[in-house]
RNA sequence: GGCGCUUUCGUCUAUCGGCUAGGACACAUGCCUCUCACGCAUGGAAGACGGGUUCGAUUCCCGUAGGCGCUACCA
């Protein structure tokens, strides 16, 4: 087969907010896209009217604008293929439903939902096929021109794929290889409803794909079993030599229990399962985003990419950069991964402790604000980098660590490192480190160092625990020297006057 | 129920017939140390089960069991 210049597509259906999962599926395409210099479409499929939600489309194209997943084409990309929204292609659908139609390959069926269910009722695994379609009120039943004179009534009606019984379909996966199943237990899909004169999910995803000249198509596991209708869609329009390839990725699942990730699971174990903070329109429900929850969208990406694959070495920390570069559809895993976002959380403290401090001050400015503190960034940057190798995942937690950076501390003997670093004497050695620090004109470190030296004889003796109490009041924080230069001499000085007396 | 996919430490995974089964997260211990940390070191922890094939199976094949998915006029 000739080499085919590769495009891929992500296809969301804007009912909600992006979940994680479909993040993921969006990073391989992306991924694999570049590695092969081709190119990424970003399709809306609105098919479903009743499901259709305000903003969701707007929030899906925000939330790859922050992970860093850029498209070349599509719905508010523009490109040569469009329109990209399903619901503006209704006519280009309406051509191939009635090329099927007119071939034999399709048939109207005039059966309403509520005889369906009926039907279902009665005969147990009741599907609409080869066995039972001569049973139901359809084109193949009808006399011609009652079909007609029913269309011309205005009853509503779909029409539906004539699918062949009895044969095996191939479907070649990149990741599982073979799969086959026997068209028997297909049964005889929608591909178009009257009543909005939009096809189904199946009909509008084969047509564009082959319109858009889609190349790969890397989504979901859960469409694995619809792969072998999409074949014969395929070869029923004329198309198999052009068709995709498929690869079905393994799904997400629940990081305890059984099943596939859910919103649900989220809000159960305090983690977000959508890129950004998600405002359901509807119900008013307000969803936690990894934006808003402090993830750095690299840690995101990075984190979201080894769950399901790997490249084979001990690297974990891989940027984008290195993922394209690396990323391989054949490696990833067959299986379901549970979402660990315990790791993931690790994943962002990795990034954390990478990123220039002054990168993240905006973010460390807005928790201190919140906490009525405001300092020049300079200053913020200077203490993120004296306490950003503690033990947070996050940015925000900095602040209980820090706080006695910017206010000064209540003394108590309540606290236990007080009561056990604050013995007798402990005042006096502080009341002389006070006169000691009170000649410096300069506060550097350095120059703290060179008095305090010259005070004790060595290292070890300097009374360290108890000028901690005084400056933090409790067993946290940084070098006393850089604490010490940071809140400048004197406050410093003030600090070590209030412990004394306080205490 | 039917159909399909899948099965290595608690979790994510490496291994493409030779294994003392490797790494990471999490956990525990120790070292370092002016506190909390970081860092470093160490430790426990896995091949679902039963048959084959083979000199040799975690690796290949077949069953069984478990897990997951699909089974809509939703995607």
């Amino acid at each position: 087969m000739a080499e085919r210049k590769v495009r891929v597509r992500f296809a969301p259906s804007p009912t909600g907010a992006l979940h994680i999962g479909g993040v993921r599926t969006a990073l391989y395409n992306y991924l694999f896209a570049r590695q092969h210099g081709g190119e990424m479409v970003f399709r809306i499929e609105d098919t479903d009217s009743n499901r259709f939600v305000p903003g969701a489309e707007e929030y899906i194209l925000e939330s790859f604008r922050w992970l860093g997943i850029h498209f070349d084409e599509g719905v508010s990309f523009g490109g040569d293929h469009g329109p990209y929204r399903q619901s503006e292609r209704r006519e280009i659908y309406k051509k191939y439903v009635d090329q099927l139609l007119e071939e034999g390959k399709a048939y109207i069926a005039f059966d309403t939902p509520e005889e369906l269910d009926k039907k279902r009722e009665e005969i147990p695994n009741f599907q609409y096929d080869a066995k039972t379609r001569h049973l139901m009120r359809n084109s193949l039943t009808l006399p011609k021109e009652e079909v007609q004179a029913l269309i011309d009534g205005g009853t509503q009606y779909v029409v539906r794929f004539l699918i062949e019984p009895g044969q095996d379909v191939h479907v070649d996966d990149i990741i599982r290889g073979d799969v086959k199943i026997n068209s028997s237990i297909l049964d005889d899909k929608v591909l178009y409803k009257s009543a909005d004169c939009l096809p189904t999910y199946h009909l509008a995803n084969i047509v564009d794909d082959h319109l858009m000249e889609i190349s790969h198509v890397i989504r979901g596991e859960e469409w694995l079993p619809s792969a072998p209708l999409h074949v014969l869609l395929y070869r029923a329009f004329g198309w198999e030599d052009t068709m995709p390839r498929f690869a079905h990725l393994p799904l997400l699942l629940k990081p305890d229990g059984k099943g596939k990730l859910s919103k649900r699971d989220g809000d159960r174990l305090g983690f977000p399962v959508f890129p950004l903070e998600w405002h359901d329109p509807k119900t008013g429900d307000v969803s936690s985003g990894y934006r808003e929850s402090g993830y750095l969208p690299e840690a995101v990406i990075n984190f979201l990419a080894l769950l399901g694959w790997n490249p084979g070495t001990d690297q974990e920390i891989l940027s984008m950069d290195d993922l394209i570069a690396q990323f391989d559809l054949t490696k990833c895993s067959k299986s379901g991964a549970r979402f660990d976002y315990v790791k993931g959380q690790w994943f962002n403290r990795e990034y954390i402790l990478a990123t220039d401090n002054e990168k993240l001050v905006p973010e460390f400015a807005k928790i201190l604000s919140e906490n009525g503190i405001n300092e020049t960034p300079e200053r913020l940057a200077a203490v993120i980098g004296m306490m950003k190798m503690k033990k947070i995942n996050f940015i925000h937690e900095l602040w209980p660590l820090c706080d006695f950076f910017f206010i000064r501390p209540e003394y108590s003997m309540d606290d236990k490192f007080t009561r056990k670093n604050w013995k007798e004497g402990a005042a006096a050695e502080m009341q002389e480190l006070v006169a000691l620090l009170e000649g410096l004109d300069d506060f550097s470190v350095e120059s703290q160092k060179a008095v305090v030296d010259v005070w004790t004889e060595t290292g070890d003796k300097r009374p360290w625990n108890p000028w901690r109490v005084c400056l933090v009041g409790t067993g946290k924080g940084p070098d006393m020297y850089e604490l010490a230069a940071f809140l400048g001499k004197e406050e410093t000085l003030a600090r070590m006057r209030a412990a004394i007396e306080k205490l």
